[in-house]
DNA sequence: TACATATGATCAT
DNA sequence: TGATCCTATGTAA
């Protein structure tokens, strides 16, 4: 379930599996089978994720891109399992196995590729660098889209999808048809802060929780049922946990978003 | 069995 | 804006 949280949480949980070692890959689906090839038993330096891209190095030189897109999934599974057919990449190191299902772009590619790819991307709210509030506020800035439109674009902020666009929305209590450059920086600077909070949970927990801790009874995070766990991303016509005002869904940008229209007023 | 849908992005028109 | 790609899952037929 690929926003930026997952890709950092990936990158962190690769690095702690393969680490230690050659690394054996193969391509049971066959689509990837040079690739897998290429960097079959080679040593795995470290992972790094950039929104939602997720870049392993490898001590060859050589990187492995891979976006998971709406569908793919990165998961870890038990050494001695069978890998089915639809299997895009398998990694194998000593300890842990992991299968890659369903990328929408999987490949190896040069140092240069990568600073081609990373250049095209707003800020991540879940790197490090001093000036990615200003960037992100800047950026928001020199757009008339509407926010929400806008927060789903990768060169504006990258790492966030549909899920989280929503959910910081109504925290926010931004409606998402304003104009971006509508937001003072004030109000952008208090979106870019929750951002950078919401994803760094949504990594600990590999999972996307917004609700507040005193909104579900303190219960802990993890155990938090899927559909107590968001204010409006899919909530049509059930009430806003804040005000008990009906959900409402439009189309931006192409996709669904749901908001609170009296939580978040034009 | 078939279809709709999904936390994404690209390419064509 | 619409079609398309990739896979898995849930619901309908």
């Amino acid at each position: 379930m690929p926003e930026g949280h997952t890709i950092h949480r990936l990158a962190r949980d690769l690095g702690r599996d393969l680490d230690h070692g050659p690394v054996a890959a193969l391509s049971p689906q066959g689509r990837f089978a040079e690739g897998a090839a290429r960097i079959d038993g080679n040593i795995f330096d470290k992972s790094e994720a950039y929104g939602k891209h997720l870049f392993c190095y490898w001590r060859t030189g050589d990187i492995l891109h891979v976006h998971l897109g709406l569908i793919g999934k990165f998961r870890p599974t038990p050494l001695d399992d069978d890998p089915g057919d639809t299997i895009r990449l398998r990694l194998e190191g000593r300890d842990a196995a992991w299968h890659l299902t369903g990328p929408q772009s999987c490949a190896i590619i040069t140092p240069e590729d990568r600073d081609d790819i990373t250049a095209k991307l707003g800020p991540d709210p879940l790197r490090r660098g001093a000036k990615r509030r200003d960037d992100f506020i800047s950026r928001l800035g020199s757009t008339k889209r509407p926010i929400g439109a806008a927060l789903l674009d990768q060169s504006i902020v990258a790492g966030i999808g549909n899920v989280y666009r929503a959910e910081l929305l109504l925290l926010t209590g931004i409606h998402p048809s304003r104009p971006a450059c509508d937001l003072d920086e004030e109000q952008a600077g208090e979106l870019w802060d929750l951002t950078v909070r919401q994803l760094k949970r949504g990594r600990k927990w590999n999972r996307i929780v917004t609700v507040s801790d005193d909104d579900v009874d303190r219960r802990v995070t993890h155990n938090i049922a899927p559909e107590d766990a968001l204010y409006a991303y899919h909530r049509s016509d059930e009430p806003c946990r804040r005000c008990g005002t009906l959900i409402e869904a439009r189309e931006i940008a192409g996709r669904s978003i749901w908001f609170c229209p009296s939580c978040q007023p034009r």
